[in-house]
Formats: structure tokens, C-alpha cells, sequence
DNA sequence: TTCCTGATAAACAGGTCTGTTTACATATAT
DNA sequence: ATATATGTAAACAGACCTGTTTATCAGGAA
């Protein structure tokens, strides 16, 4: 059932989730900063592990819809391709950038076949299907495979850059992007 | 002070990290699996990131040890620098395998100025310089910058594999490599 | 012997965690 | 006006967490 408090919950959720990880934020501290009662969280989800499943799902579409902004700013698919990896830049420049929720969620719920590892999967899984798109419509070479190497590179870049707090790492994924992208043409 | 006790503890907590997280990994849970008494756990760590900032030391060493051993039967560097990327498919083959600690670390401990994620992003610096030993011996163009990229590739086939418990990521983050390592030639 | 070191066992303290229960409030729609 | 849905507040249960305290034990060295 949708609802302006569950809305505002799964939002604060995300956001304090992004900043300190899973584990370590309690639903409390969630419910304090949201200003909602608890029991209208355990209404609106079965549990705590629920809650993350709806944040990971709200803020994976909000990240698809930023990346696509971005990257359809550029005209020719190759050059969205390479787009992209501005737009990570960008990211890794914010004040308080702070790491990957959907890698942390992966990271923090290990098995592959646990609800919010899988949860995080498809938001990865989304950004390699917008990375087929226009490896398809630039009709380069295996374009399956390409969006594949793109992806590792998306991958490396975000863990890099968060492991060593060094965004340059975006503009080293652009460089090792282009190259695999020119192999493919 | 070195102690066997000690000693097995660290490796005890290491394997349990490793295989289930930090947070997720509770202080009686690795004392029961390792058989050891609460107070020799607080006579050798003054708290519990003690213990895992000495866990993530000791298998750091044991995974570069790891890689030069299995990369070091290469003969050329150029060489060992793609041997990298089958040394990673064997681990992603490994029954049970479950993402990389030191990437969960970081994740799981954000601030990059956490003694955690510290102790992390240390091991992957000692993976990055092995790779800038082969490249700068290999006399590639650019070592520092091509070294930085293949540990783009590295950290992005770890995430990917792990994300979608795909082992195949390492054969296409060699596939990149080995482009990536052609343009530097 | 006596002393010291390292380890053990078990209880304990004080927090924090998820999730439940219960009683009450508000608003809307029939 | 009344039933239904939604939300609130606060206490509670029960588990789990890190870290401390205390008493005891074994072995080697002075």
C-alpha cells in the first residue's frame, strides 16, 4: 500500500543506509529521523530486512534516472558510453561521498541468494543493461561482451575511488573505457 | 606479543569475517570456533577493531602471497600481469567463494580514515604495487597509470563475480587487461 | 619454595537490537 | 454517526552485543 509516511520512511532509510551501512544503522535511528512511529514501519513492512529490499529497489531507480540524465546529455551511444564515467566523476567529487549502497549491501549480505544481495544486484544489473543499449546502438563489436568489461570498470572505479577516497579514479576508468570501447569499433 | 593462542585467534576471526562480515560476526562466536577465553582475547587486543585490523593484516599478507605465487610463474611480467586475472578465476571457482574481505571492510567501516578501512585499502595498495613492479619492468608506457587500471579491473572482476556469483568476470577483466596492456605497448 | 606469566571459566554490567503489545488519536467515507 | 484505515506513543520482551570483573589454574624461573 503506498502512503506519504512509507515514502518518507523508505527515503530517510536510504539515506542513512548510504551513510553508515546496514548493520549499523538501527531501525530507531531510522524512525527518529524520519519522525515516524515504529509501528508504522512494522505496518507497512515485515521486517527490518524488507525496509532495506524497498530503500535498495527506490534508490537504484533514482541512480538509473541520474545516470541516464547524464550520460543522454551526449548525442552518439559511444559517446554515452564514455559519458557515464563523467558522471561518476561527479559523484566521487560530491562532499561526502561515501561509497556504493548496492555494493555495500552486497558486501554486508554476502550470499548471492539473500533478498537484499539480490535487491542490489538488479540495480548493477539495470546499469549493464544500459550499457548494452548503446554498446547495441553503436553497433560495435560484441556488445554484450563489451558491456560486461564496462561494467568492471564501473565496478573498479566505485570501489577505488571509495577504498582510497580518490574520484580520480573515475577519469581512469574513462581513459581504460575509451580503449576497450576503440577495440571494439 | 606473539602467541599461538594469539595467533589463532586472528586466523579464526579471519576465516569468520571473511565468510559472514564484521558486523555480522560477533566476539563469543569466534571465541567458541577458536576455543579460546574471553581474556586472552582482551589481554592481546585492547577491543574488537584491534582484532580485526590485525585479521585484515594477516590475510592481506597471505593474499599477496597468494598472487605472487601464482603470478610469478609467469616469466615475463607482461605476462604476470594477465596471470593476475586467472589467479582471480581460480578463486572465484572456489566452492564457498563469498566476496573479498577487504573490500567488505571498506564498505562496512566507510570513513576512509577508519584504522578498518585503513587496514583495507593497505592490501589493496600492495596489490596495485605488484602490479606497478610488472608493468614498470615490462617497460609499458605510463606504468603508474596502466598499474591503476588494471587495479580497476581487479577490484571491478572482484565485485561483479561476487554481486552475481559470476566467475566468469575474471576472464573478461583479463580480456580488458589485455587490452588496456596492448595500448601501453 | 615462591613468584610471575598466560590462560581459563563464568558471571556480570550496561547497551543496543529487532519486533510485539496495548491503548489511544485522527480522518475519511459510507 | 459510525465503521474502517492509518498513525502515534510508550512500554515491553528477549535476544545479542562488547567489554569487565573475579577467582582459579598450570607451568616455568628465580
Amino acid at each position: 500500500m503506498p502512503s506519504p509516511k512509507r515514502d518518507h520512511l523508505v527515503d530517510t532509510a536510504a539515506a542513512l543506509f548510504q551513510r553508515d551501512g546496514f548493520h549499523a544503522t538501527g531501525i530507531d535511528t531510522i524512525l527518529a529521523q524520519a519522525g515516524v512511529a515504529k509501528m508504522t514501519l512494522y505496518n507497512h513492512f515485515k521486517s527490518k530486512d524488507e525496509l532495506i529490499v524497498a530503500a535498495l529497489e527506490v534508490e537504484g531507480a533514482r541512480y538509473i534516472a541520474w545516470l541516464r540524465a547524464r550520460a543522454d546529455q551526449a548525442e552518439e551511444p559511444g559517446e554515452r558510453l564514455l559519458a557515464i564515467f563523467d558522471a561518476l566523476e561527479e559523484w566521487f567529487e560530491t562532499e561526502g561521498f561515501n561509497g556504493c549502497v548496492f555494493m555495500k549491501a552486497a558486501c554486508e549480505y554476502g550470499p548471492v541468494n539473500n533478498p537484499v544481495h539480490m535487491a542490489a544486484a538488479a540495480q548493477k544489473r539495470a546499469v549493464f543493461d544500459y550499457m548494452l543499449e548503446n554498446a547495441t546502438s553503436a553497433r560495435l563489436r560484441d556488445p554484450r561482451n563489451l558491456a560486461q568489461q564496462l561494467l568492471l570498470l564501473h565496478e573498479g572505479a566505485i570501489a577505488v575511488a571509495h577504498e582510497f577516497g580518490a574520484p580520480i579514479a573515475a577519469r581512469q576508468a574513462k581513459r581504460a573505457a575509451a580503449v576497450v570501447i576503440e577495440d571494439a569499433g
